[in-house]
DNA sequence: TATCAATTTTGACACTGTCAATTTTTTGTG
DNA sequence: CACAAAAAATTGACAGTGTCAAAATTGATA
């Protein structure tokens, strides 16, 4: 019987996935400050410089694990919105919006370098085509609360993306006052959104 | 005639101001990224260690520039909702949703430092203070745009402080298509936000 | 003037990302 | 199988960072 479904074809084995669960691994338990290619090379068990022959720098790797981020999120917000309850255009973007959050701060260093870091997303092709299939996602459920015929989708999709952004990123960064709950606030701020996008009235 | 109206107490005489001077110009010139202790110092004309007797560490420095970015945020903030044409609560709040995207777009590195930077905010007084003072304002055009007898005045002034957040984020993070024009989202999606918080019609 | 405290400098340490040179291992081919 | 070529990993170095301790310098004060 073979030891490994996955054939190691030199030295390490996998050192490029090792390094992406390790720095993964290392954000999701101790966050972006205690981010370091050493250590990363330290969890995989390799020397310092080992990671230079799969990733040129240390941005190349946290794009490839923000690329991976994407991937996921994609999918849970999918099936948020499978899931909710009445189907309708209004209530499968509260969903989503609802799932955006709650991915944000599951996932906060993560989250952090999908969609605020600085870095140059022409670099890695995975990168760019995850976060373009977020966005599409995003305009396509717009699209449904809108209705046919607007031609305002994009700014009312990045409207959407503004105040779900907004949300998580105060509670992930802490700058609300510890006497607002949180989950008043999404359920409320989300509650008035399909609403708004339209330039309507509430229901 | 005296040279300087500040008088020099010790040797260099105000490194504490100049290293705060210093500090702000590389935000606004170069970047967080490019911001250091040691170039504050070079900058300051002092050694790399001097910095040490007026900042325990480089949070400090960085504390003290976030907390007057907020003083100055709130006197646009105030000055924008005074000079709106119509002076309704409404028009208040989207002047100054418009000053506060305006603030982050002309002020990006240290709006990030005032917002964002995951920081002890419980070490600096002066910081606590202005930020809380930010925070007073804008519950109090919320209350007006609400009026009186409404007990969720917290939660929507996060409702709107998430929606002016995200949007600066967004903006000055460069996560928008190029097609979009960000005066145009800011316009609308601040347009639809009196309304949606009051959870009536749009008008 | 002499002492003392505040301020600054100097030098060091551990850490980082990145690079060049070297060594080790795997692959491919005659 | 042998052996060259290529890939991968190691070693060692460099410049840079924040922080700290010890020493030196300067201003105030008595």
């Amino acid at each position: 019987m073979p030891k490994k479904t996955k054939q190691k074809p030199y030295h390490h084995g996998d050192l490029y996935e090792t390094l992406v669960k390790a720095g993964t691994d290392i954000l999701k338990d101790d966050g972006l400050e205690k981010f370091t290619l050493r250590e990363c090379a330290r969890r995989a068990g390799v020397s310092h410089a080992a990671p230079k022959n799969h990733f040129a720098s240390v941005e190349d790797l946290l794009s490839e694990i923000a690329a991976r981020g994407f991937d996921q999120f994609v999918a849970e917000l999918d099936a948020a919105a499978d899931a909710a309850p009445s189907q309708s255009p209004d209530d499968r973007l509260i969903a989503m919006g609802r799932a955006y959050v709650a991915f944000a701060r599951a996932n906060p260093a993560i989250y952090l370098m999908m969609f605020r870091h600085a870095q140059p997303f022409d670099k890695s092709e995975h990168l760019q085509k995850a976060s373009h299939g977020a966005w599409v996602q995003l305009e396509q459920a717009v699209a449904a609360v809108l209705g046919p015929g607007r031609p305002d989708v994009n700014t009312r999709a990045a409207h959407v993306w503004a105040l779900v952004h907004g949300i998580a990123s105060l509670i992930i960064d802490r700058r609300l006052h510890p006497s607002i709950d949180p989950g008043i606030v999404i359920a409320t701020s989300l509650s008035s959104l399909p609403a708004a996008i339209r330039g309507l009235g509430p229901q």
